[in-house]
DNA sequence: TCTTGACTTAAAGTCAGGTTTAAGTTGTAT
DNA sequence: ATACAACTTAAACCTGACTTTAAGTCAAGA
């Protein structure tokens, strides 16, 4: 099976015109192209826009996504860099799931800031409140957002 | 405790720049002026931008966060509001927490893959393993990188 | 008083990641 | 053979979030 630029587009679910901003950015050398020079995608070019989706949620920048594809394509004498570039992206990516769990255990607090200040119709009573009143979950994210 | 726009910059980790830049686009009404016209940060102020640092770790836009800070000036008339963009936000977080680690399980995959590929000298002995050979939690992420 | 560093503003510049436009070409269906 | 949708390119435009620049002002120490 074989797929146009906007057939494929559709497929991976993005915009045309994003397939072909990648292309002109170098990051499909994979894609072939018709004897009138229309882009004609093949099945394992679908795979290749995975990984590259894959890693735009890592938050990899485009130029790093390219020199990725582009060693893939060397061959296997960039298999050792390419192992390497996925276990720092790995880790990244960790760190970047530990930074949103510290940003909901915040989300949570504030949470019951309103939720308390609605009970009581003003926010005078969770701002108010003492240290030990506070429920104990909330007591090292407000010292946090309180400052040292 | 009070300080200059510098200062604060420095407390929060940010360039002084972009606190002037916040300011332009109204997101710290709360701050003060001193006769010569010198933005003069309270230690409550520390906690507002502490506010917006964490509800720009969640994605949200800076004229969404604009909308929250006014909300909050307006006194005890918005909490359900205030408390219903809490809960989104909150939601959007976990959201996110789950697509990382979906994204952590296709780099673990491709970790996984490499590591395979070293040992062997090639690409080729991962990349047509067949599916029993496939170690099992690794099953699921390759169908669907491969595509339905 | 004078110097100096940090402050002020408006406006322009930067960057990433696209999207849109304009003019032209390809390829399929009738 | 012709129509028409979908393709092609280069270049301009857009958005968000800053950053830099230029010209000028404030405030604290010597």
């Amino acid at each position: 099976m074989i797929y146009t630029v906007g057939e494929m587009a559709k497929r991976i679910g993005v915009a045309p015109s994003t397939l072909r901003y990648y292309d002109k950015e170098g990051l499909l050398p994979f894609v072939e192209r018709s004897e009138g020079g229309i882009r004609v995608f093949k099945e394992t070019d679908y795979e290749w826009l995975q990984v590259i989706e894959c890693l735009k949620k890592t938050g990899m920048q485009l130029k790093d996504i390219r020199a990725f594809i582009l060693m893939a394509m060397e061959g296997d004498s960039t298999i050792d860099e390419r192992l390497e570039l996925i276990i720092r992206q790995r880790e990244a990516v960790a760190q970047q799931i530990a930074d949103l769990q510290e940003t909901l255990a915040m989300l949570d607090f504030k949470k019951w800031y309103y939720e308390t200040a609605k009970a009581h119709g003003t926010t005078d009573v969770p701002r108010n409140i003492t240290l030990e009143e506070l429920p104990e979950e909330f007591r090292e994210v407000r010292r946090k957002l309180r400052g040292k």
